[in-house]
This record gives C-alpha cells, sequence and structure tokens, in this order.
DNA sequence: CAACGTATTGCAACCGGTTGCAGTGTGTTC
DNA sequence: GAACACACTGCAACCGGTTGCAATACGTTG
C-alpha cells in the first residue's frame, strides 16, 4: 500500500495536521516541523493523493478535454498546445473521444463522475448546444473553435466564420477567378454556415462572379476528394473555398488524378494552415487560424472560471489572413 | 453543491449503505429497495462520485497516456484508438505530454498523485529506462511501440525493428536499387538502433549492395527535408529507407526540390504506413506497422494488469508488411 | 513578573463513498 | 409451532486528506 499522511506523521513525530500543512501553500507551520515532516516524507517516498485532497477542496484540477474528430491533423497541434498549456498551470486533461457519441449526455455523466473542475470542448462542429450542457449542469466550460453568436450562453474563443468566408471568396476573385464554390465541410456545422454566408455576400456583391456550393460529409482526406470528383463530373469551377486544409488536400488530389492541373485550371484554397499545409510537396494556400491564440486564450478562461465559476460568457475572436502557397494562380 | 449518497438515501427512505450497495455491481440489495434508490436518484440527478469511492476500493479507472510526440501524424490514429479502446471499457485516459520533460520523475509523480491504475507509454523513442521507472514504483505500465528486449522487465506491445529493417533492406534490392542508404530517426532511439541493425544485416549479406546512414533529430518533416538535402549534398544513394513516414514526406519534399525524380531517380520506403501514406498525392511505399492491433492488444494487456499487477512480463510483437505505392520504381 | 498578542499545534469532524459485521425479517423444513 | 437458513438492512469504521477551533507555547510589553 502506498504511503500515507499517517505514516508520515508517526515518523516525524507530528500530528496529521501539521503534514498536511506543510503540503499546502500558505498554511502555519513553523520551520522546524516543516523541516522535520520533509524530511520524513521524503525519506517514505510520500506522494500526496490528489483525490483525496479534492474530496474536501472541492477541485480536483482535472480539466475534462472532449472532440469530435481525432482524424484531422489539425489536432495533433491542438492536442499539443492544450496538454501542454493545462500542464504548465499544473491542470490535468482528461480525454474524451466523442468519435461516435455526438450526444453530450453520456459525457457529461462521466466528467461530473470525476468531478472535473472544467470542460474544454474543442470542436468547430458539434451544436452550440453541446457545450451548453455542461453549462447547464453547472460545469464551467470554454467551446474552442467553436461558433461566435451575439449572445452567447458559454465562453466561445475561436474565428470569425463569416467573415474568413468573405476573405476567401476575395481572395479568389483577386486572383482572377470568375467561377468560384465553395466546398464545404458537414452542412449542419455552424462553422460551415458560417462560411458559406460570408462568401456567398461577397460573391453577390461581385458583379461577373458566380458560385456554386456543396458538403462534404466529414473533415477528412476522402470526404474532400468524393466531394471534388463530383464537383469535376458536374463540370467544375474554376478556384475552390474548401471548408478545411484536409478537405482541400483530398479535393487537390482529386483533381490532379482528373487531370487538372493546379493553380491553372483549377484553384484551391484550405482554411486552418495547419502545418502540412506547408509542407513543399503540398504547398497550400489557406487562410491562417491562429490555433496558438486560441488555445492560449481559452485556458486562460479556463483558469479564470475555475476562481470565478459564475464568470459573464465572453466570445472571443481572432484574425486570420491568408497564406499564399501554391495553389492558387498569381495575382 | 452536488447531490450526495445522503441526499438520496434521505430521500429514499433508507440507509447510505443501501443507496451504495444499488449502484455497485452484484452487492445484496431487495428488488424494492433498488427500485426506491433509483427513483430518489433519477429525481435528484445524482451521479456518484468517482473519486470518493476510489479512495475505497482503490480503483480510480483512471490510465495514464504518456508520449512524447504530439507532432507526427502517426499519434493521430493512436490517440484516436487509444481513447476509444480505453473509454469502452470504461476507463479515463489521463494525457501526459512529454514534449519537453524527458525524465520520467515527474510524470511518474504526477500519475501516482492522481493514483491512476495503470499507464501506456506510448513511444518508440523513449528508453526502456523510462516505463521500468513506473514498474519499479509499483505502476502497471505497458510500454507500447516500445523495444522488444529478450528479458523484458515491462510489457512491450510493438513490433519487431530489426525486422522491419531487414524488410526494407529487401525491398529495395528487390526493387533494383543498389546503392542504399539509411536515413533514421533519433540516433539515440532504440527503435533506430534495431532498424539499422537488421538493415545492415541483408546489405552486408548482399554482393553488389552498399550503404550509408545517418539519422534525423527528430520524427518531422523537417528533420527529414533538412537531412535529405543534406544527403543530396554528399552525392546522393539511389533508395533510401527512412525511419518513419514523416520523415519520409520531408525527404520526399527535399528531393524534389532538388530536382530528382521519385523514384526514377531516387527511391524511398517509409515505416508505419500513416493514413496520409496513402493520400494519392503522396502515395509513399511504406512498411505497415499494425497499429491498430498494437493498441488493442495494448489495451488488453492493462485490462490484464488491472487485476493481476504483478503478472509476468511478455512482449508481443505483430509482424509488418510493405504497402507498395508510388516511391519505388516497379520491379 | 504578570498580562497579552501572535504563531503553532493537535483534536475531531468532515468530504463522499465502501464494506465487515451484527441484527432483522422472511420463508422452509420437520 | 419451533428451529434454521438466507436475503436484506443499517451501523459504524474506514479510505486519505483538510480545516475550524480550542489549547498551547512563545516572545513582548509595561
Amino acid at each position: 500500500m502506498a504511503i500515507t499522511l499517517k505514516d508520515v506523521a508517526l515518523r516525524a513525530g507530528v500530528s496529521r495536521s501539521a503534514v498536511s500543512r506543510t503540503f499546502t501553500e500558505g498554511a502555519s507551520v513553523s520551520d522546524a516541523t516543516r523541516k522535520k515532516v520533509r524530511k520524513a516524507a521524503s525519506e517514505l517516498g510520500y506522494r500526496p493523493n490528489a483525490l483525496a485532497s479534492s474530496l474536501t477542496t472541492g477541485r480536483t484540477k482535472l480539466i475534462g478535454l472532449v472532440s469530435d474528430n481525432f482524424r484531422n491533423p489539425i489536432f495533433l497541434e491542438v492536442f499539443d498546445l492544450f496538454t501542454r498549456g493545462l500542464q504548465e498551470r499544473g491542470l490535468r486533461p482528461l480525454l474524451v473521444n466523442l468519435s461516435e457519441q455526438k450526444d453530450p449526455g453520456q459525457s457529461l455523466q462521466m466528467l461530473q463522475t470525476y468531478s472535473v473542475d472544467a470542460v474544454i470542448v474543442a470542436s468547430s462542429t458539434l451544436p452550440p448546444s453541446f457545450a451548453e450542457a455542461f453549462r447547464d449542469a453547472g460545469v464551467p466550460v470554454v467551446n474552442s473553435f467553436g461558433r461566435h453568436t451575439t449572445s452567447p450562453n458559454v465562453h466561445v474563443v475561436g474565428i470569425d466564420n463569416v467573415e474568413c468566408g468573405r476573405m476567401a471568396a476575395r481572395s479568389l476573385i483577386d486572383h482572377g477567378y470568375r467561377k468560384l464554390a465553395f466546398l464545404g465541410g458537414p452542412k449542419e456545422a455552424t462553422s460551415t454556415q458560417d462560411r458559406l454566408a460570408g462568401f456567398l455576400e461577397i460573391v453577390r456583391a461581385t458583379s461577373g462572379v458566380s458560385q456554386t456550393h456543396s458538403f462534404a460529409a466529414q473533415y477528412s482526406f476522402e470526404a474532400g476528394f468524393a466531394e471534388m470528383q463530383n464537383c469535376i463530373t458536374n463540370g467544375p469551377a474554376e478556384a475552390y473555398f474548401c471548408g478545411d486544409d484536409v478537405l482541400s488536400i483530398g479535393a487537390l488530389s482529386a483533381a490532379q488524378a482528373a487531370g487538372l492541373t493546379v493553380p491553372d485550371q483549377l484553384g484551391i484554397i484550405g482554411l486552418n494552415d495547419m502545418e502540412m499545409a506547408g509542407w513543399t510537396n503540398i504547398a497550400l494556400t489557406t487562410i491562417h487560424q491562429p490555433i496558438r491564440q486560441i488555445i492560449t486564450s481559452s485556458i486562460e478562461l479556463v483558469t479564470a472560471m475555475l476562481n470565478d465559476p459564475t464568470r459573464y460568457p465572453e466570445a472571443r475572436l481572432f484574425p486570420c489572413h491568408v497564406v499564399e502557397r501554391g495553389t492558387l494562380r498569381p495575382i
């Protein structure tokens, strides 16, 4: 069995309280006893039990990290940054993979069972109601990469997807394309709808420019490939704004397979600027999403909520910008 | 405050024990009380506190999942499969990102503090001593993707890296290349050393075949790109066995950038068969590592150790095979 | 030297469950 | 109808810590 408070207390010749206090910041203990306790503890190899202490303090330092897409390469960066950021602050990520179960009920219940201090919902495809279910249950929650609404019910950190849609349309037009298309992510995702709205806004406001749009079943290479094949058989547009980078690469691949040259016969612009978009044999022109800032900010919000769980919900939006690489022809 | 046992007991008009027992499998409770308790519990929205119960049962169902490379795309699949597999068995992954801290001490201490039931070390680059530190501390551990030694001190699930080295060399030779090279991962990683050993074994046993070898600083696109540039300036070999797929893609990219045509002027074979190796605009010939089986098996071992923590350590190896795509010229 | 303020300390109750044990009630058996 | 086995049930102690409170110790002050 593991070493407990009692063992250390016995060895140091003090009470259990004294031991507990030497290990809690700011408690009243004399240097003499603190020293005795430290010595006994290290001799025995004592490790305080965080779970036991959470019982009285009400804090576990466990943060639920839930996501619904473990196959999109963008999540490599997301997980890396989240885990590091949380670790730096002494918080522990408890991972939840939503791949099948899109209903919040089950994960909510599980995360409550483990008394997580807060939950981060990292997804651009889950409906706002998902994160809200956590809030309704009294669990502090941040929705990273979520939709910005005018009256958010939960903290949201992300980008302005409507503006991204505009940005993409403008960029395609600036590069001389006229027959545009939006090859979106899942139709029901709010991010998809917002991007489409922005895209349409610019297209409709620009004379001589037309558009079509369609949606991929999910954010994956295969879905992008398949949907681009569809588009090609229906008569391809000149340039595509794809829902994200992994979709773009699938689409790119389908275009090449069909013998279309990129960027001359067909232009593509993605969204995310994930690491491999910059790989020289991919060289995808894309809209950069400031992942690092979004995650840093999300973690800031989480820690802020730890101190004030009822903190008034806010939306934090970060600007995006186009990164020119090789999939749009030169202006 | 959350609903506790006591609240439910009060409402149902029974003792706390009765409530506790209705929520534990196989405990002795009559149907009548069970029903009363269930009713009261659901009316109040009671959620048992897993952490509190862990105090007496000694089980948290928390599994530490530690890894040192969150940037290699292969880990997308790894995390997806691990989290799903663990969830299916009612276990919870507590993620540890080792990106900076390669010393087991700190993560060990943290995971002990959270009383994890077991730890999975998912890495082909950490030394065996890393996983052993957990075992020495009495924490059940499985080293996934670790090195198979003749007398393992901890459970290891992975592949035979020496055999992979042989397989790669044979494959390159079969495809008609004669001037071979190994562009390995980190030099100090046991997997790198083993793969090199197998590679050399075949090269030396085959007349008319020569080899050189060098190492990338880490498993990343950039490192592969940089090391291939080095190789090219030093006079490139005809074909390369790269330490893994992401390295291969970096190398591929550098070769193309230098104007070398693949697979004619330069052949490349990778290792892992990660998802994007199959993307049609990459089409990497590579050695398939059966990730799914390795992870399933690792989880099996973990659950077995939950019941028998002193289970005799074993090594489980899974066979690999070459997946022919476009980066070796036809035989 | 007595009175007093402050810093330490230990006691004991509590956090939310679990579980050994003894007591109760029911149904069986003869 | 008495003896007995067995299924339930609640009590109380315990898991490993934390913390309010009262007791003690100590150095100061007048």
